[in-house]
DNA sequence: AGTCTTGCATTTAATTATTTAATACACAAA
DNA sequence: TTTGTGTATTAAATAATTAAATGCAAGACT
């Protein structure tokens, strides 16, 4: 019932690691200076050091440390294993949401989905609060969570805000230097979309990456931290959800390449007020697309 | 080292005022229906029925339930106090970092906090996992939280971003159907704003509410989640920063007023083109203000 | 029969205790 | 005066623990 001591055990290894190269009876550095090493605090240095000295690696006496040895494969320290990194626990999380069609007013179990994503509860908890903020979980008043998303309000408010945000975005794009990355990454995604146009018959499918990029492109032109936070949420339940409604989608995936197109067109042009009306066309289907995608995933 | 029973006290004491104007040997009602009156679980009921029958308060064999006695107001049980509510949490922890000018890059020690604002760290660290969506806050490598907010780049930011909500929120009230609250608001504001202006070189302080109210009538007409999630964090900094930059307050605040005017001038007009132009207009001069507000601060 | 109720067992969640780690400070050595 | 170490204090992460919620089956009443 405590902290593991991971945290112990790297620096352990990467002290071990930093000894290696050192000749017999060397000097080592002072506990400050092998805590920045190790990028952790002196009382973790003092505890490898102890071990150090306990095995024989070193000896030390005052400030006075040597190396007795050189450390061998042998000497390390197992670390515990899966750090399962916790940054992309957002991703698999709406990941599962969409791909499993959670229905909104779900509640959701912090020990059950600490289970299926292998997290520590505390990092999902955490993790919680955050999506809290973005409308989708809220506590309950019994305890724990439930999940609110993904009813008709929820995606068109989201749609709604998409659209305030993707409407900036394209008038900045209009406003950007000519050197500006975002001019050659328009370039390519227009032949993209036109070798894609070209091909719809066989690779309709592919169009979910391409308005991926696309809007990827769009958007990174707005350095916003605010924003760019809303983004990450927002493009991935856009992206499931045009996946899924596959109702026509070779004909819906046609006029979404000419909508986009249209759009760089009007941007290439440097006419933002084209831009921002082909835009405006391009976001309300996309808009239908996400209502009927909801409609049908809810009826069928 | 376990959860508190307050939830249990409350259902106990919100069981006997139920029970209390029952005549005398009444039947107790269902379990289950106990646990929906007290919005509990069966558990903590049981234990409730368990102390009254205790205490001779009830009879209690099988599903006969009756009551022995009325309970009297020494019967009720004691409730450790402190709801503290967190809800709030929110406003004193902004408060705290606006008003003490809480530098950037400063660490947030939960420990200390929980102390200061009498909440469970486990609260805390929930609530600074949500302000981190917002790019307030941050884990730190070695542990623990640290504050980043408030640098020249995150005010530049949060202007631009605000000022797209705003300038949204503008297009909205300028097609919002005359039968729509906003209007008899602006009304009541546009009286307020000219009454102010005449008394502006005694009670100039005063525009700082009468700015809120404006911003708040604006957005209020913008139904979504998101959106609303993030007024709040932003019309409180904004407020603050404006109440601090003393320089020439009193003509700022008068040069505020023609600009709010203005922009329900248009706005009345149903000139949506109007308005987003005034509002653009007084965003940009919020945005300096907060600027200079910033920099005064932090060079004295 | 069918619904409602309770008893019991299991699972989950909130909170604290405990251990690991970070930090502060004083003093000693170079 | 700077740099390093010894020691003490404080904080953070996590598991243990208890409170509470939930699920299921059998019994009681209509």
């Amino acid at each position: 019932m405590a902290r593991s001591d991971t945290r112990y055990r790297e620096a352990y290894n990467q002290i071990l690691a930093f000894c290696e190269p050192l000749p017999a009876a060397a000097p080592i550095p002072s506990e400050t200076r092998l805590a920045e090493i190790a990028g952790v605090s002196r009382t973790v240095i003092r505890r490898c050091l102890a071990r150090m000295e306990e095995l024989g690696l070193i000896s030390w006496q005052g400030r006075d440390k040597r190396l007795l040895r050189t450390p061998q494969a042998e000497d390390r320290i197992a670390v515990p294993d899966s750090p399962s990194d916790r940054s992309d626990l957002e991703q698999r999380f709406l990941d599962w949401v969409l791909r499993f069609d959670v229905p909104a007013n779900t509640p959701l179990s912090v020990a059950e989905l600490s289970r299926t994503f292998d997290v520590p509860q505390h990092d999902l908890k955490e993790f919680l609060a955050g999506l809290s903020r973005f409308g989708l979980v809220s506590r309950r008043p019994q305890g724990g969570w439930m999940l609110l998303g993904f009813t008709k309000d929820f995606a068109i408010e989201l749609s709604d805000f998409r659209s305030v945000l993707e409407l900036n975005a394209v008038t900045h794009v209009a406003d950007a230097p000519v050197d500006h990355p975002v001019w050659a990454a328009l370039a390519q995604l227009r032949r993209d979309h036109l070798s894609l146009k070209d091909a719809i018959d066989t690779d309709f499918h592919e169009f979910s990456k391409l308005d991926e990029r696309f809007h990827l492109a769009i958007n990174s032109v707005v350095k916003n931290r605010f924003i760019a936070e809303f983004q990450k949420v927002i493009s991935l339940i856009f992206h499931y959800h045009y996946m899924w409604d596959k109702t026509e989608e070779k004909v819906r995936n046609a006029a979404a390449i000419d909508e986009h197109i249209a759009i760089i067109d009007a941007l290439e042009a440097r006419d933002a007020e084209a831009a921002q009306a082909a835009a405006l066309r391009h976001l309300r289907t996309s808009r239908t697309t996400l209502l009927s995608s909801l409609r049908h995933h809810h009826l069928g």
